[in-house]
DNA sequence: TTGTATGCGTTATCAT
DNA sequence: ATGATAACGCATACAA
């Protein structure tokens, strides 16, 4: 592989004029220039960007953390991630954690070994003062309804969206309310539990643990829940669900156990993914992709002006009504 | 940022101890090496990944080329890549296209600036001469069911599989059969419509192109199918359709169309994505996740040993029924 | 077992 | 407008 000195040899010119040329520098002669261009045609010339990036310190590359990729909720963020990277012309390096917070770590690492400029965070499982270890090595946008100082955020106020459904679930005349989320730890579950310990309180219902489901991410999880709901003693006559995925699964299992839905069971879930319109599930929609395109716009911000202000930026849902409740 | 030299400096060794220890080279002792662990406690030091990089001419990282990541297949397929690729500490670097072939070619020039080892096609639009170009710049694996004696490749065998459709669709009955596949031009797309041509030919049907559906992929699709099956003239009695996401929407669309399935119409898709269980599509299953973790495994063998004889690993698919037939 | 010297390919600084 | 040279941080052949 021709490298820089070669092109300057062939050329006639100096090391440092071939990179004026790469670079688009100006005070470049328009001979020297052209014979730059030859020497790189004849060479066959790539740049090799490892060395850019040692000699600059940046990679131009920000990594995505995510438990998995196969999902349409992170495949939709990280969409949208990338169509606001492509403009910038940044590349996105994956990291897979599978919920395993060592996985999370090893990112976090490539950050401070500056193999990547940035990290955006579409779930987090390492807590909040381990994370903020790493606050110098570069921005760090989370995906998550998250109250710190720390580092910026982007998501829905999972809270009032939460609060929402319940609303909307008493309002059409159910109390007997269940819920799944994806994992209890994090701070949107977190969130989400104090809106249904809340709502509770208000219509004097009290909280059931055993109406409570957690890991609840995709189809497989959904047919967990009915099974076990079938087993339940005493029933709840509604859910709210997380995710789109699971209560599809749900959807799928009841008509097997022939239970109906939404007479027996009503549910109302979360994101609005393709699947929810196709099945003709009732959900909260969630601008996912519009998320990852603010996510990656705040990292972007942080990224030229380290002193942007935190910020949380708070995105709209809305609620969708089709036919499971 | 403290480097190697400063670690060397603190514990009072050469940066050659340092980088033996930092390598986990045998020869060094015991005590030098507790002296360096010290030292790099205290400096808080990270090794500048990019700087072994160019040292190395090597990055551990590999590019995965795909038109976008927001899509079952592709969700899948990644993340049987990302499986077998952390089995040997390598990273995932992303390229959607939107299958723009400038897309593609910003990632072959990538591999050749060598920001990447090697690269696997997930889906490729640019023509084979241009891709042989960069045959000697690294590994390429292509995850296609396409002749060529260039690079290695993974996938089903495209004309058989869809061959068994057909069979099993006059087998039921039907012989005033369409298709729908993804993209026209690419090299499955091509086996297909060979086995189709043969197998109307064989039944003694002649070919109907308004009967051949281009550019299916997503569930939009699937619907824009329908209504223009329902403006058909004369219409099919059944489609065999290259991904589940738009038979789904065709599902749906006849649904609201008040087009029964199968009586009016019958369907036999591609893939078996949960999606596919859900709508109780029939459906000829696809390995997704194991195609990814084989594409994966067939690109670490070429990184190793560049004289690995090209392959063309062919995995088996099976026929599900469901109720779409 | 340890260290010296050199290379990796580019950018940046400072002269001229 | 152009060029010589010093970083950038690490790995490694070679010497000791």
């Amino acid at each position: 592989m021709a490298n820089i000195r070669d092109i300057a040899k062939q050329a006639g010119v100096s090391i440092t004029t071939v990179s004026r040329v790469l670079n688009d520098h100006p005070y470049v002669s328009e001979e020297k220039r052209a014979a730059v261009f030859r020497a790189m045609q004849e060479l066959q010339y790539r740049r090799n960007i490892n060395a850019v990036h040692l000699s600059k310190g940046k990679t131009n590359m920000i990594g995505v953390v995510l438990p998995t990729i196969n999902h349409p909720y992170f495949g939709e963020l990280v969409d949208g991630i990338a169509e606001a990277a492509i403009e910038h012309g940044i590349q996105l390096i994956l990291f897979q954690t599978n919920y395993e917070t060592h996985r999370e770590l090893e990112a976090l690492e490539q950050l401070r070994g500056s193999v990547v400029d940035g990290i955006i965070f579409c779930s987090r499982a390492i807590p909040l003062d381990m994370l903020t270890t790493f606050k110098h090595d570069g921005p760090i946008v989370l995906c998550e309804d998250v109250e710190q100082p720390y580092f910026p955020s982007v998501s829905i106020c999972h809270e009032k969206a939460f609060r929402s459904g319940l609303d909307y679930l008493t309002l059409k005349g159910y109390e007997r309310i269940g819920y799944c989320i994806g994992r209890k730890d994090t701070a949107n579950s977190m969130k989400r539990r104090k809106a249904y310990e809340d709502k509770m309180r208000e219509i004097g219902r009290e909280v059931r643990e055993e109406w409570i489901f957690d890991r609840c991410i995709n189809i497989e999880d959904g047919r967990r829940v009915m099974r076990e709901y079938l087993a339940l003693p005493e029933k709840p006559d509604a859910f709210l669900v997380s995710a789109d995925q699971t209560a599809a699964g749900m959807v799928h299992e009841a008509k097997q156990l022939r239970v109906s839905i939404p007479e027996d069971l009503a549910i109302l879930s979360f994101d609005n993914h393709p699947i929810a319109e196709l099945m003709g599930i009732s959900t909260i929609e969630i601008p996912t992709r519009e998320l990852g395109i603010q996510a990656f716009r705040t990292f972007f911000k942080h990224l030229h002006d380290p002193d942007t202000p935190i910020e949380k930026l708070m995105l709209p849902y809305r609620l969708i009504e089709r036919s499971t409740i």
